[in-house]
DNA sequence: TATTGTTATACTCTATAACTATA
DNA sequence: TATAGTTATAGAGTATAACAATA
């Protein structure tokens, strides 16, 4: 209700985050595109990357109501992208699963990810090591 | 096109900051519906409370086309949280600004951003200052 | 009855192209 | 002729509610 008040310095790092974060979409957006995909196509293709999962389980993991992936997982399997595929143990259950050729496209979607490279090449070793305790600090023990 | 091969530390930060990203995304969608805002409202919202900027310059600012901001400007208008004032220096452009209702619900939009508290309460005032210099380095040399 | 996925609906965001009024 | 803003249009993401198939 009231003004939390927060220092001065918490602002420069939140306003910070907030720059990161607008320079972390661009590049996201900018890779898938072109690859033909958008931003929330790219996530879920990048998420079926590490392992096949039920839709229900996507919607939970992108925090979105299922019917939304009914959609985004349509037109990547309409593109050969993705497939749905039964789950032997609940017949309910559709399993959304890459393909041969999504695997690709995922792959090739991480590589020109240039957010990798550019921002944190200024860094030194030991300046990445901080860092990457840092955010752990601030993302890992929150939740 | 080839793979650029980043160091296990460096996939580490990216995946870090891939995580900061999307908690600053829920908590800054959630408290832009709590004042029944979208995420595009909420951010034009809190650029015109710095200061009222030209439609186009809203778009540039946004990196959207011109055409698109007529909409998100349109529905905050109609909320009366923000008003088109003309320019008397060039009658074509219109100056889009907040209302007193405006401000108050930017403040109280910023206020309940719990991002710039629970996260950063973690670290000490030294750790904060190395975070700051960190981003400050990676967003700031790069563009 | 509860759950999984889908469909139907409505709203917002987004880009493109065409239009208007100014410059 | 060029620019600022708008309108028209179409595609995509989003939530809500209702539905079919299965548990």
């Amino acid at each position: 209700m009231s003004t939390p008040r927060p220092d001065p310095l918490t602002f420069e790092v939140v306003d910070l985050i907030g720059s990161v974060v607008a320079r972390y979409h661009e590049e996201y957006d900018r890779a898938a595109a072109q690859h033909s995909l958008t931003g929330a196509q790219a996530r879920v293709l990048a998420l079926l990357a590490i392992e096949p999962l039920p839709m229900r389980q996507v919607a939970r993991t992108l925090k979105c109501e299922p019917s939304n992936v009914t959609g985004i997982v349509d037109r990547l399997e309409a593109r050969g992208l993705v497939e749905r595929r039964p789950d032997p143990a609940d017949r309910r259950v559709k399993v959304a699963a890459m393909t041969v050729t999504g695997a690709r496209t995922a792959r090739l979607l991480r590589d020109s990810l240039g957010f990798a490279r550019e921002p944190l090449a200024e860094l030194s070793r030991a300046e990445r090591t901080t860092l990457r305790d840092l955010l752990q600090r601030m993302v890992g023990e929150q939740q």
